[in-house]
DNA sequence: TACATACAC
DNA sequence: TATGGTGTATGTA
């Protein structure tokens, strides 16, 4: 039972623990919950934990990526520590007047309750591993996972007892389930499937809004409605019969919540796709998104589960779940909340004055909205991609040279899908992860959209550059790059359809005479970023395919066109272009100090879980402060609302 | 705007 | 031997 007793000969030494904030670190509760398995997913109840856990850490002790881990873990572990004694300094009176506002909070949301719709969500059972099983029947009775030895992107539920799911390394699941067979994918196959079930789902809902290949949010309440009206009205003799009403007894339109009805209609939903795919569905109903999410899951795989529409109803049942059950409360939410005692909604609704002091008004009325069960009840409509990218992860690269290569191939890749989709963008950004799994970021704004594959070279290029050089001396050692244009603005399509558009388009007509983005750094005119330096000192053997790039000499000298500057020389700092005089040293000494400024804001970072999860954004609490002011002139007079 | 972080699938 | 790829939202400066 105790686990302090059973761990105490795998402890370890952690330098990092001794010494200077002894309270703080007895405190720590959190050790292990990014690489811990994750069990929050259908098919995982009732495992082992214990051992699974010890098998992964064992496995990935001393890697670089466990190291990674554990630094993050250790950050986040600190911020909740100070979170957590924040909490305990909250004084009585604070806490009094938060409880006040608070709950005239929840009255106001209270009043915008909706349980009208019939929010269904709807997803496919382990998908890609149901196709490969459905496709190849030795697989079907067997643990198996899609993916390959070091990521599986799903396993099924024979292998998900075993502990195996989805992001976890191949290699690491084979040591879990010896036995496991793990198969390639092919997404065609998923894509396609997924149309097929798409189709089924514009049947119910010609608004039903996807979320990836493998699940919809679907509104049925039209459906229902009219499927009443149909069934009540027509004279039709086969509607008369629609099968969905057997043994049911509805004689108004007013009964489209019927739970016998409902539940016939997703389940005749559901037939549809086992029927067209050979694949099993599980669907969730409730009256909005956040909920029916919650409830697709309940009775996976090859189930349904049923919330009706009643606000004590679905207020008990969410407050009895974790909180992590909630789609956007993530480990890192989890454990957050977790250090201020919270596990269940529930406690999320008894901490509710804590939390409105203590987080974001963001994050607080998220938190609020998900112990009264609340969620979007009309499904957004798909509004246009803001970024495209495409990134890769590659053996370790170290000479610029071949990160050079990988750049070239990722501006080439991202261009064709940029033009296929007919969109440019003014923001072109690079992605960088170094073989310490340390990510990087870094963009640059040009003054016209572009989706031209030497232009994104051009620009990743001198983003690079200036990473290596920051870095110098140091080697920049990478396992992934990536390439990203944003900033799309308006569609080729829509340049010239809206008022906004046009004078948008007008704005940009300058194209034609714009000098391109070689021509700029060629000239060096006013150039919107200064002139990249590559005087690293890697050893850069010439190879024959880089002749290709005419750009390439321009954008950035080679090494030998810039050798090391004069010790007594002044340079210019690549971050913030300043003019160092001095020597290397003085140099290097300066670029830490950007570096610093650049990197190091904060020794906490701050809390930042996404809150917009499905469906339209809340209207709600556009003005909050005002609300709860006029609550406190209103309250004077009378309070009896509390 | 730029960057890091969290989350979903 | 080995820990993915694509996209969005949020906090901070
Ligand atoms: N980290 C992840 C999660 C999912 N997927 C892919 C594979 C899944 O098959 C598909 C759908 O994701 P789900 O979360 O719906 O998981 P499954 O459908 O596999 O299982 P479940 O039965 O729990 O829905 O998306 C992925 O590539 N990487
Ligand atoms: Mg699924
Ligand atoms: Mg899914
Ligand atoms: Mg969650």
């Amino acid at each position: 039972m105790s686990q302090e007793e059973v761990i105490s000969d795998s402890e370890e030494y952690d330098p990092l623990s001794s010494g200077l904030e002894p309270e703080i670190e007895s405190l720590s509760t959190d050790t292990d919950s990014r690489m811990a398995l994750n069990t929050n997913k259908a098919g995982m109840e009732g495992l082992d934990k214990d051992k699974i856990n010890k098998i992964i850490i064992e496995a990935s002790k001393g890697s670089k990526f466990y190291i990674n881990q554990k630094k993050r873990q250790e950050i986040a572990s600190k911020r909740n520590m100070k979170l957590k004694q924040e909490m305990e300094r909250i004084t009585k009176s604070d806490l009094e007047r938060a409880i006040l506002e608070t709950n005239y909070e929840i009255e106001l949301l209270e009043s915008t309750r909706d349980l009208s719709s019939i929010i269904v969500h709807v997803d496919m059972d382990a998908f890609y591993a149901s196709v490969e099983m459905r496709d190849d029947p030795s697989l079907r009775d067997i643990p198996m996972a899609v993916g390959g030895s070091s990521m599986l992107s799903t396993s099924n539920y024979v292998a998900r007892k075993f502990g195996v799911r989805a992001g976890m390394p191949g290699f690491i699941a084979k040591k879990l389930c010896p036995d496991l067979k793990i198969v390639g994918g092919s997404f065609d196959k998923y894509r396609a499937v997924s149309k097929v079930v798409r189709g089924i789902f514009h049947e119910y809902d010609p608004d039903f809004s996807p979320m990836g290949l493998d699940e919809a949010y679907i509104n049925i309440t039209q459906h229902v409605r009219s499927r009443i009206q149909h069934f009540l009205i027509d004279n039709n003799r086969e509607l008369r019969e629609d099968p969905v009403f057997d043994k049911l007894d509805i004689c108004s339109i007013d009964q489209y919540w019927d739970r016998g009805l409902v539940e016939n209609i997703v389940r005749e939903m559901r037939g549809k796709i086992e029927a067209a795919t050979q694949l099993t569905a599980s669907a969730g109903i409730a009256v909005n998104t956040m909920l029916s999410k919650i409830c697709s899951d309940m009775n996976k795989p090859n189930g349904q589960f049923f919330l009706p529409p009643v606000r004590d109803n679905l207020i008990e049942f969410i407050r009895n779940l974790p909180v992590r059950k909630v789609c956007g409360i993530g480990k890192v939410t989890e454990e957050m909340l977790k250090s201020l005692g919270i596990i269940k909604v529930q406690q999320l609704y008894e901490k509710r004055a804590e939390l409105k002091i203590l987080m974001t008004d963001c994050s607080y009325q998220n938190f609020l909205r998900i112990f009264m069960g609340l969620g979007s009840t009309e499904l957004e409509v798909k509004s246009d991609r803001k970024s495209r990218s495409t990134e890769r992860t590659f053996p370790e690269i170290s000479n610029p040279l071949k990160m050079y290569e990988m750049l070239e191939k990722l501006s080439s890749e991202l261009s064709d899908d940029l033009k296929k989709k007919g969109c440019a963008g003014y923001t072109i950004g690079i992605k960088l992860k170094t073989v310490d799994f340390e990510i990087k970021t870094r963009v640059m704004t040009i003054p016209y959209p572009t989706n031209d594959c030497k232009d994104i070279l051009t620009c990743s290029r001198t983003l690079l550059d200036k990473e290596i050089a920051l870095l110098k001396p140091k080697m920049l050692k990478l396992r992934l790059m990536g390439v990203k244009v944003s900033g799309f603005g308006l569609g080729e399509d829509e340049l010239n359809q809206t008022e906004a558009g046009e004078s948008k388009a007008k704005r940009r007509k300058l194209q034609p005479n714009m000098p391109s983005l070689i021509d700029m750094f060629n000239s060096n005119s006013n150039s919107f970023e200064p002139p990249s330096i590559n005087n690293s000192n890697y050893p850069l053997q010439a190879k024959e395919d880089l002749g290709n790039y005419t750009f390439r000499n321009s954008l950035s000298q080679q090494p030998e066109d810039s050798p090391d500057p004069n010790p007594q020389s002044s340079s210019t700092c690549p971050i913030c272009s300043q003019i160092i005089t001095g020597g290397n040293l003085t140099l290097n000494k300066h670029i830490d100090s950007c570096l610093n400024k650049r990197y190091i804001r904060d020794e906490l970072s701050p809390y930042t879980a996404p809150i917009k999860t499905a469906g339209k954004q809340c209207k709600s609490s556009t003005n909050s402060q005002l609300s709860i002011q006029s609550y406190f002139t209103k309250s004077k007079d009378n309070n009896h609302h509390l």
